[in-house]
DNA sequence: GCCGTTTTCGGCCCGACTGTTTTCAGTCG
């Protein structure tokens, strides 16, 4: 059985838990997730670094001990650690810490007390008015026990990034029109970036006495507060989404700003810098005993401890300090960068615009090129095309590409990669095209072997361009296939052709990871909309997001290329 | 358990809010 870096992040988290629940070290305890952290970032399988004999010691915070037990966990699948653990308290006591409110120290209490293990023994416990007894609990503890027992069956956990946005921006409306306020800003994960949030955090500069606080708990979205201080609330909207709330005076904002961005693991690393030069930095500022000596911008927080300015998406804590402390911080790609778009559909299979209202779209928005790209007959759902249908398609670019100015339209295709790796499209239409994008619609749970191969036996085929979203994954509805995307990676490198970023904000497919892996390699992303219709084009935006937090520049890039470039890299695939 | 521009030992980021207390521990971000 295959061990993946999530398997092994999941028993370091695990272990973490239990420890902390035993009341171990705190350090040793963070040792743990900061393991768990680094595993997860990694983009590389352990399992391919230790057969190619890496030292995994040199990975941040893996040392001796936990580099031994990556190792017992990639050849047995487990660790003796977390038996041993698991011989003292019951697995299920983590599914207890992670109700608000409960930590580790309330969590053994329970356990201790009451004999509770599960949720289910809490819950029953909790209705029968036996926790309230219990000392450093109380009645209100109880009741919040139980509802967020009940939540927790009804909402979901994380947000989509572009979810998360259409909820943010009548907010932060609402926010800058409230008396004394100068200053809203997304921070937190939203300001990274990530594909998916898990709360907002919303940083306000205002002037004393502005009532922010008060108008922001009385949102009309607001179900839920869960507390309301001076400087910092929290609540939760209608859909479940929470929202953090911070306020700050005007000459704090850069401090509180990059305090706010996140991430943890980013800030403790800047913090303990400070610490080296013996400065205090927390959301204040930056102090040199009591005197605030940076914290107006960001830029001066940075500088405090030598760095230059670190943008947003980089700040995971995956090496971007080390980067800019040697002065090799990604320049990285914006969206004015892109020159055209390479995955396009029409409604001529499952798009709701026509050819030329597409083009048109694609022109406005100040594109050289685009490529339509639809679907072939295997996808039947999507009513894919018969050789036929994209003969016809074929002529009708011709004729438009006549009659438009001002954009190139390439004839391409989104052809399904089929079970055997063959591609569902004669060859004698394939060769008319300018591009051929690959993609996996079907049998996404063959074994990793068999995908692998599968997808590289595809990209083998002479006119085969582009992979389309790598992954198939589908963010809170459909997991990764079992592919070893590095071999892929490595594969299009050798063979010469490209990797998809679907910007789709369902998709975002390179992860920021895996773009990263394409960039050491030397592989050039497309950032693709693949829109199904006009408005569908600004997906790009997302896609840009993933890619800087995958320190893709603009030369990693295959359509930040003019079209001539384009052009002469995609006749070398078809070739 | 990790790590080193002061260190191979002795440190390890920092503050706000809640609930249960009666001065603060626990939790969270």
């Amino acid at each position: 059985m295959a061990v993946h870096n999530e398997d092994i992040a999941r028993q370091f988290e695990e272990i973490a838990d239990l420890l902390e629940i035993q009341e171990a070290n705190p350090f040793r305890v963070r040792a743990y997730r900061n393991a768990a952290r680094t595993v997860r970032g990694l983009g590389h399988e352990l399992s391919e670094l230790v057969a190619r004999g890496a030292d995994l010691t040199a990975l941040p915070g893996i040392g001796k001990d936990l580099a031994a037990k990556i190792e017992e966990m990639l050849q047995t699948g487990a660790t003796h650690a977390l038996k041993v653990l698991h011989r003292e308290l019951p697995a299920s006591l983590e599914d207890l810490l992670h109700i608000p409110g409960l930590g580790p120290r309330k969590v053994k209490a329970l356990y201790d007390e009451l004999g509770i293990k599960t949720l289910a023994q809490l819950e029953k416990a909790a209705r029968a008015g036996r926790v309230r007894d219990l000392a450093g609990f109380g009645a209100r503890t109880e009741e919040k026990i139980l509802e967020s027992i009940a939540s927790q069956r009804t909402t979901e956990k994380r947000f989509l990034y572009s979810r998360a946005r259409q909820v943010a921006e009548p907010l932060l409306a609402y926010l800058k029109k409230i008396k004394g306020v100068h200053e809203v800003v997304l921070a937190g994960s939203f300001r990274r970036g990530r594909e998916t949030v898990g709360d907002l955090d919303i940083l306000v500069t205002m002037e004393s006495g502005s009532p922010v606080m008060e108008r922001f708990t009385a949102y009309e979205d607001v179900v839920e507060v869960v507390s309301r201080g001076s400087t910092r609330s929290t609540v939760i909207l209608r859909d479940g989404l929470q929202v953090d709330l911070r306020a700050v005076e005007p000459d704090c904002f850069g401090a509180a700003l990059h305090y706010f961005t996140g991430s943890k693991a980013h800030n403790i690393q800047i913090r303990r810098m400070g610490q080296g030069r013996g400065l205090k930095i927390n959301e204040y500022g930056v102090f040199r005993g009591d005197e605030r000596i940076a914290g107006k911008t960001e830029k001066s927080v940075f500088r405090s401890v030598g760095l230059p300015f670190i943008p947003p998406p980089l700040r995971e804590g995956r090496g971007e300090i080390d980067a800019a402390h040697g002065g090799k911080l990604p320049k990285l790609v914006e969206l004015s960068d892109l020159r055209g778009d390479l995955h396009v559909h029409t409604d001529a299979t499952d798009g709701s615009a026509s050819l030329e209202q597409m083009v048109r779209a694609a022109r406005k928005r100040g594109f050289d090129y685009v490529a339509i790209t639809d679907h072939t007959q295997h996808l039947t759902i999507a009513h894919g095309m018969t050789p036929d249908r994209l003969a016809q398609q074929i002529d009708a670019i011709d004729r438009l590409n006549e009659s438009v100015h001002g954009i190139a339209v390439l004839k391409g295709v989104e052809v399904d990669i089929l079970e055997d790796g063959s591609l569902d499209m004669p060859d004698s239409i394939l060769q008319r095209l300018d591009l051929v994008i690959g993609a996996v619609h079907s049998h996404f749970g063959l074994s990793r072997a068999k995908q692998t191969d599968r997808i590289r036996r595809a990209m083998d085929h002479p006119y085969f361009s582009l992979l389309a979203h790598p992954s198939g994954r589908l963010l809170q509805e459909r997991a990764a296939m079992d592919v070893d995307l590095e071999r892929l990676i490595r594969h299009a490198v050798e063979r010469g052709c490209f990797l998809e970023l679907n910007a789709q904000p369902q998709r975002l497919d390179l992860d920021d990871s895996q773009c990263r892996v394409a960039r050491e390699a030397g592989a050039l992303v497309s950032i693709n909309s693949d829109a199904h219709s006009e408005a569908q084009f600004s997906d790009l935006e997302f896609g840009i997001n993933q890619a800087q937090r995958g320190w893709l520049e603009k030369g990693d890039v295959l359509n930040t290329r003019s079209l001539g470039a384009v052009r002469k890299l995609l006749r070398g695939t078809m070739d």
